[in-house]
DNA sequence: AATTGCCTTGACGTGCACGTCAACGTGGAC
DNA sequence: GTCCACGTTGACGTGCACGTCAAGGCAATT
């Protein structure tokens, strides 16, 4: 089951990315390709961990960041240690994660506020882009922030 | 209504960053203390957009779509078209943020299976003192990615 | 007068994630 | 054989978000 294969520029093109983040990626250890003379071709396995890593990369994670995550689904070593090391860490992610989501759907909120507001006035200007919703009085240039 | 203001080291300590950081955004126009002589002073008003600074830069933005968000908010020119402008951009933020938390909710899916799998390995081995080589010899070190 | 504490303005340095060359190899089409 | 598309390895450059000095202002305390 060798499973298909890639070049870099099959990969780049599917993924988004550019060559040079393929070397890069593989400088720093998130990536491993098979060699073919000097070429590099990619598997399955490594088409898999680049999704993640990309996914890693949009959530703001660093590379080391996701490195260490890679490593640990990767890791030779299956002891109990190990794996109470791996639960630890994932733990850790996980709450940061959640956090961040937290962020995101707060950042959500008040943009849609002012989304609204905007609305709202573009409505009362007859410059109709949208139905408005609610009529809002008296609104600060600042959102709550607290 | 002046408020109360806060020095800079006030609002370094509050807000966990350093005053190289806030002088730093300041440079970049994302805030624009008073002074008093040399020294500044932070109205509650920059102290709420720092919040916001603070948070956008956790859910990843750079500087300069901080600034550009603030900048909406902030806007002298109350007429139709920036509204309208406002509007749009405020839409396109939504919808990359509401992308970030897939992406969040992803991860956090992954990391909870990868989790569950620890778990599932150390309750196996829950009254083990050493490692035992391999057990499990079923799942792929690779989660599925797909 | 000197020290202490908090603040200031430059200005160069740093870590990260690549971008952007230059110089070169390699296998197939013409 | 030569061109071309595709690949390679250095190695220096870049944009961002600050870090980290140096050198000093200003007010209150010693």
């Amino acid at each position: 089951m060798m499973g298909r294969t890639y070049s870099i520029r099959q990969l780049t093109k599917e993924m988004g990315v550019t060559s040079r983040t393929l070397r890069h990626y593989e400088d720093e250890g998130l990536l491993t390709p098979e060699r073919q003379g000097l070429a590099r071709i990619y598997s399955q396995r490594d088409r898999a961990r680049l999704t993640l890593i990309l996914r890693g990369r949009r959530v703001g994670f660093s590379l080391a960041e996701i490195r260490e995550i890679l490593d640990l689904y990767n890791s030779e070593d299956h002891g109990v240690a190990q794996f109470q090391h791996s639960r630890k860490k994932f733990i850790e992610r996980i709450a940061a994660l959640e956090a961040q989501r937290k962020d995101i759907d707060e950042s959500i909120a008040e943009l849609k506020l002012a989304l609204s507001r905007a609305d709202n006035f573009l409505a009362e200007h007859h410059a109709q882009q949208n139905p408005p919703r609610v009529k809002m009085t008296g609104y600060s240039v600042m959102p709550a922030a607290e």
